[in-house]
RNA sequence: GGCAAGUUAGCUCAGUCGGUAGAGCGGCGGGAUCAUAAUCCGUAGGUCGUGGGUUCGAUCCCCACAUUUGCCA
């Protein structure tokens, strides 16, 4: 049985999800209802990390009920969005926070983790120690790269000893040149990693809101108790696939794999890193302003032109514009002009004969080529085979007539119901053909 | 400063394991009637960043340079 786990990353609820949080749920869902297509037995997971300060600061008084708010607005975009995923993480559950002391305890017993004395620079809204080197002073203010400030701090921690993992790390990297897509991503783990490999301090000894440590009033920092939510559904999968934005790529592609060797767990099979969707050529950012939150999209335009602009725009390669006009056009071009219209017309022949369809469920031969493209998490290949079989679907009812051969018809239309398959796996929903074709968006 | 990626038609972007470059949008012309405002066919438009090298042949491989971006310092 093929039994592939998907994952994104659990998002952060110091605000609502942006349109860079909500590609990445579109990606997942999407890869998830095509392998589910395909016959895999999948489990797509994504939810919310909500420790750390940064989320008590946005919170306020009354952490809980902010956080359940959260989850709730969270969720809610989640189903606007059809995303259809498995399990939903909370990491204030009682699963989850159990799982956490477990592996605390788990690594601390291999001789993992140990007590020390931290001292440095630290961003409580970066949650992220700096080097003295890397610190701005400005009038007796210190700030980090980012622009926030920091502070000095000295304070008992543990450590995660990660260090001594540094030439493993370093070998896996050599042995599975196919393990980050796109490939080339490599070079800036192996990078991070060959330079020095430090010991990650991996709790904090303040009143920080999170998960407390098993045997003392610690608290554990946030990212270690985050990147353990994934363990919850790891385990008995023949496949792993995590998804992440590039902002994140170190993380999840050095430090959890060297918290996942500690333990002596399997690492994922693929680790798929994205890029970011820019505004007027820049990043999207708070302080620009210039951010475009999931929630206010749905009012603009609607949701299948969304999904599928998300996934026809290759955000895997580059960064990419996230312009609207250019979404709503490839929404009529291939959605509307060349596949809804393509089922409608060859609908409307047999319907004037009184002919009824049934669905045989034929494969057809570029089927193979469009499940090798989904098995290679290759999504860019996948859409642009799906559209070539619909561009080629279009001129053959051109060049053949077949609204002069009802038997032909027949044929076309079992293998378009074939082809609707992959595109309902995208828009996360049947194809309303209705919908499609008089709902054209103008620009 | 180190490492990596990009630079392809007016615009947005695919692609080529080395053999006369592709899509969409936009322009022009035509055909078809099953469908819509669509679709289908043809056409115009590119020295595939610059310069060198390897090769019978390079947009693709190698080197240098320019420029943009990312990671690191």
């Amino acid at each position: 049985m093929k039994n592939i786990l998907i994952t994104t990353p659990i998002f952060y609820p110091n605000d609502n999800p942006h349109i860079g949080t909500l590609y990445t749920m579109i990606l997942g869902d999407v890869l998830s209802r095509l392998h589910k297509l395909i016959g895999y037995n999948v489990t797509f997971l994504t939810g919310l990390d909500v420790h750390g300060n940064k989320a008590a600061k946005a919170a306020g008084s009354d952490i809980i009920s902010y956080l359940n708010n959260k989850n709730d607005k969270y969720q809610q975009i989640a189903q606007q969005y059809r995303i259809e995923y498995d399990k939903w993480i909370f990491t204030e559950d009682k699963e989850h926070k159990d799982l956490v002391c477990d592996f605390w305890n788990l690594l601390k017993l291999k001789g993992y983790i140990y007590k020390g004395k931290y001292a440095g620079y630290y961003s409580i809204s970066d949650e992220t120690f700096y080097k003295e080197e890397e610190i701005i002073r400005n009038d007796d203010i210190l700030y980090a790269p980012t622009g926030s400030t920091v502070t000095f701090q000295e304070f008992d921690c543990y450590f995660f000893k990660g260090s001594i993992l540094q030439q493993k790390i370093i070998d896996f990297y050599k042995a599975n040149d196919k393990f980050l897509i796109p490939e080339n991503r490599a070079n800036e783990c192996l990078g991070f990693i060959s330079i020095e490999y430090r010991d990650l301090c991996i709790s904090r000894s303040d009143k920080s809101w999170g998960i407390k440590t098993p045997d003392d009033d610690h608290t554990i920092y946030v990212w270690f108790d985050a990147l353990l939510n994934y363990l919850i559904e790891w385990k008995d999968k023949t496949h792993i696939l995590q998804i992440v934005g590039k902002d994140i790529l170190i993380f999840h592609g050095v430090h959890f794999i060297a918290i996942l060797m500690a333990a002596d767990i399997k690492i994922a099979d693929h680790l798929l890193v994205h890029n970011w969707w820019l505004f007027d050529n820049e990043k999207m950012s708070k302080s620009k302003g210039n951010v475009v939150m999931a929630e206010n999209l749905l009012e603009i335009i609607n949701i299948e032109i969304i999904r599928f602009g998300f996934i026809y725009t290759n955000l895997i390669s580059s960064d990419k514009q996230f312009d609207l006009n250019q979404i709503i056009n490839i929404y009529n071009t291939y959605l509307v002009n060349k596949i809804s219209n393509l089922h409608y017309r060859v609908l409307s022949i047999l319907l004037k004969h009184n002919i009824t369809i049934e669905n045989h469920h034929i494969t057809y031969d570029r089927e193979s080529k469009i499940k090798y493209s989904i098995e290679k998490y290759d999504i860019n290949l996948c859409i642009n085979l799906i559209i070539e079989w619909a561009n080629d679907l279009n001129s053959y009812v051109e060049e053949n007539k077949i609204w002069s051969n009802l038997d032909l018809a027949q044929q076309i239309f079992q293998e378009i119901l074939s082809l609707l398959k992959y595109i309902e796996a995208i828009l996360g929903e049947k194809l309303n053909i209705n919908k499609m074709l008089f709902t054209m968006y103008k620009i």
